[in-house]
DNA sequence: ATCAAAGCATGAATAATTTTCAGCCACGCT
DNA sequence: AGCGTGGCTGAAAATTATTCATGCTTTGAT
């Protein structure tokens, strides 16, 4: 009855790797006889094909890809189900996987981590930031554990707890004529060049809290990777920029740069932590969230 | 390495359904025998017991917990991985999984899946309503492929389509004081037995859209499941609710039942179809959509 | 207190399965 | 045509899973 087994979803992912079940079974220590074997009882038993030999090479067919991406799917959570076996037999803790949607909180993170790691010695911390399907559903596929990020979805078997606030600015370099600006106005920004990350424009606050609701288009846009570049840029004049204005009071001396508040009232932004509810008794989890939180309440900023 | 298979989740899982190996054993065509065998070499090569023995009894060790939960979580979508391979082979199309988080709109799905059904005969459909992280964790969690809900998540990974409009309505029996009044005001439900679906207050329209804003609380709040037996408690006096325009004008006549338009300018609602990016190619899945878009485009209400 | 029943563990024997070995065939390149 | 690569196959070998027979401990009934 139950023929699909965790040894068929490892083949189908190292073929597709590898491109050849010689070279599988190379991966796999085993021969590429033992590999063509299993293969065929599996497509017997399933009554499919999973690829279609052409010459000497295999193409997954419809059946194939679906395996695949299922393969893609599950093997990574047995594997991390094991590890935290492991972790558990050796007396550690576990793994915090956390996720990162927010470029710019990353040096945030790096202040809530050092003192982490030090008082859970036995936990792990391992920081992500790409995900097929967003934060959201890496959290909910058990590819990571934490989420850090602006936008938080309540309900839903996950829990958010902001950790702390902070005002969006531009920052402007050395000789820029908005430099001593009390604040900047939509329209001040038409004639900019604009530095962001490389993200969705929906999903850059400059834009969605200040530049569309006014309508204004900068005159350029240029998505830099890295945040350092990016200081580096703004600069030396090649644009301005919207970072956390505790970033610019951190890096604005070195570099000369300067923070000017967006409009008369400012861009007000809230970054959270995200989890499932069903880890709220993990204890390394909850002691990440109380640091964070801890953090929030002693500073103003997370300078 | 890799050392844990489906049988020991399938075993997991069994030992924790039926409470005892010999249980267990019988269930998957075993000896209680081989089970043990199978559990201690497990157990060995992961280095955790998995249960504490005591007495004649087993209780799942903390990893055992775990492994229960990782367990519960993976079969499912192992089983569906596997039907729908069967599916494959036989050249039907597969199933679509529709979860439902909003309770009135049963009727309308009844009004899509029948034509449905007829076009896609190779195509199985089923229904669900419970989930225990939320529909867009059972989306993410492929526990379902298409989700009914008022509430869309944008970006992500998942598609949202609007698919109808209507208005929320209150609705009142045959001899009820508003009866024929044009729309009511928060007040008028401060005296009202208020009858809706057992779900938290915050998913409620009602309350977020039209009784929260105005701090109005109703005298009684009636959770009830069904729709049918609403509606019946609405027309014999019982208490008043709030339903679909479209749902009144439907069964108002058999049951005597009035809609009564919810403060001056009414309660306005949109239902969305999701879906992952992932299976946009699906054709059985997207002509879903087609018929529910088409379905919108025919007629003004879902009625 | 004793006994029968229920439940798990264990070792040896057996059954089933996986893997290898050795040989073959087909393809594509030169 | 010849050679290297890659896949298939059947039979043999190796490994693994399962059973059988049995023992031990707890539980609950008498």
């Amino acid at each position: 009855m139950a023929t699909l087994e965790r040894i068929h979803l490892t083949i189908i992912q190292e073929v597709d790797r590898h491109g050849s079940l010689t070279a599988a079974a190379k991966r796999l220590n085993l021969t590429q006889s033992a590999l063509s074997h299993t293969v065929r009882k599996l497509e017997d038993q399933l009554g499919v094909a999973i690829w279609r030999r052409e010459g000497r090479n295999l193409h997954p067919t419809q059946a194939g890809e679906w395996l695949l991406a299922v393969a893609n799917r599950l093997l990574p959570q047995l594997d991390h189900a094991e590890e935290r076996l492991r972790q558990f037999a050796q007396g550690e803790r576990g793994k915090l996987r956390i996720g990162m949607e927010c470029h710019p909180c990353y040096q945030w993170l790096m202040k809530i981590v050092a003192p982490y790691l030090d008082s859970w010695p036995k936990v792990e911390v391992d920081v992500r930031q790409k995900f097929q399907f967003g934060g959201l559903g890496a959290l909910f596929g058990y590819e990571i554990d934490m989420l850090v990020t602006p936008d938080p979805l309540y309900r839903n078997g996950l829990c958010f707890e902001p950790v702390f606030d902070y005002e969006q600015v531009l920052v402007v370099g050395p000789g820029h004529r908005l430099r001593d600006a009390e604040f900047v106005e939509p329209e001040q920004i038409a004639e900019e060049t604009l530095i962001t990350y490389p993200v969705e424009i929906d999903r850059l606050d400059i834009y969605t809290q200040f530049l569309m609701p006014a309508g204004i288009h900068p005159k350029n846009h240029k998505p830099i990777e890295t945040t350092d570049i990016m200081l580096l840029m703004v600069a030396h004049g090649r644009g301005v920029a919207a970072l956390p204005r505790w970033m610019v009071e951190e890096y604005g001396p070195k570099f000369g740069l300067s923070p000017v508040r967006l409009g008369r009232h400012g861009v007000a932004k809230q970054i959270f932590l995200g989890f499932r509810n069903a880890d709220t008794d993990l204890d390394y989890l909850r002691a990440f969230i109380d640091l964070a939180r801890a953090h929030r309440d002693t500073r103003p900023g997370p300078a």
